[in-house]
DNA sequence: TAGATTGTTAATCGATTAACAATC
DNA sequence: TAGATTGTTAATCGATTAACAATC
């Protein structure tokens, strides 16, 4: 079932539809027809129905989707059924911000490095975290099996530093820098620098 | 000619151009054609000259681009000719990191209000901002004339917060928070949950 | 049973790519 | 002039929507 292309679009809408699955789950819902949870996703009935038809059949004709299945299915599909472990790198403002966030450790993300070139920041703590150098990531990565990033440094530090990510083992960052990776094929990156997306409003916006 | 439709992620393409456009005239270069662009970019050279075609011919026959040019259509396309103030709602981790982002000033973008309801945070600084309460929204931000909020709350309050800011004038914002915010079709939404980006990664990656 | 809703197929719509005449 | 590259049209590809038989 998995082993059938399904394409990055459907993936990027799964984590959306989990939110509000669990939403709802925690409103005391137990059923939802393709159509109501399309309403609430903002969405339509028939692309809900179309996306989870890639890993299987899950619904039942005439009742819907069992919330509780639902959520299940889609934590084994999009493998949140683990604890990843994480690093960030950057520990400016943003990179302390995102280590404290609260939103992380309930939904199965542990921040466990942190890392920075800055001499002085290196050996102070960040909540219970040690920020440690960013020339000992070749080998803190591996040795904590770490495959996902945050990068959170100035745009021009960014490629570069990259690049010891993947060679220590990171299959996936997420980055807040400006700068366009090139990286190889195999490691996903998603980009939100915060400019670029308020750039992409501002085009609606009038101006005045 | 921006009165023919452009399709949305059209749109979303232009800030990525117009950040590697700046990195190469910061690199001393004066000309690119659109597969050395493309290049840069991650893209197609048709798909650039397609895009850029919905807005005029910027480019030469034979020479391609001037990126002076096309850097000062893309900011006059995107609205980026002006500064544009930002309100940031919620002075958590996040909120405070993002009002003293440094990426911010210097690229059009000036963060000029900030607002919590905790009572102890009230008349607080950060930086030179001082945290105003969110029931003062209603006026503070029609006053200054803000039409761009960035949303940084626990994910309960945001709904309720977000209605407020659309009465009180916003029409985008940069959504932080989990929530699926329901707003008037009119008012522009950004959605960058870090936890959604890094759920869309997860499915990527290998289980180990 | 009658009503509701799935999963899937076919039709439509939109976006990307390829190709090339125009021209710098 | 010859080479390079644009802007645009037509062809292809992929994603969304509509429709409905199957069935709970």
């Amino acid at each position: 079932m998995r082993d059938t292309f399904v394409p990055d679009i459907v993936i990027k809408r799964l984590p959306a539809y989990l939110q509000v699955l669990n939403q709802m789950a925690k409103e005391g819902l137990h059923t939802v027809s393709s159509v109501a949870l399309a309403d609430r996703v903002g969405t339509t009935g028939a692309q809900i129905r179309k996306d989870l038809s890639y890993f299987g059949g899950f619904g039942k004709q005439g009742t819907g989707y069992s919330i509780y299945v639902l959520i299940e299915e889609l934590h084994k599909i999009l493998h949140l059924d683990k604890i990843w472990r994480v690093a960030v790198v950057g520990a400016g403002n943003l990179g302390r911000a995102l280590t404290r966030y609260q939103g992380f450790a309930n939904r199965g993300i542990d921040i466990c490095l942190l890392f920075d070139n800055h001499p002085s920041l290196i050996g102070t703590k960040v909540d219970s975290l040690i920020i440690q150098h960013v020339d000992s990531m070749e080998k803190a990565i591996p040795k904590q099996n770490v495959k996902i990033a945050i990068l959170t440094l100035p745009g021009e530090a960014a490629q570069s530093t990259a690049e010891i990510l993947v060679k220590a083992g990171i299959q996936a960052i997420l980055n807040y820098t400006p700068a366009t990776l090139k990286l190889p094929k195999n490691v996903h990156v998603e980009n939100i620098d915060p400019v670029l997306q308020l750039q992409r409003m501002m085009f609606y916006l009038e101006e005045d």
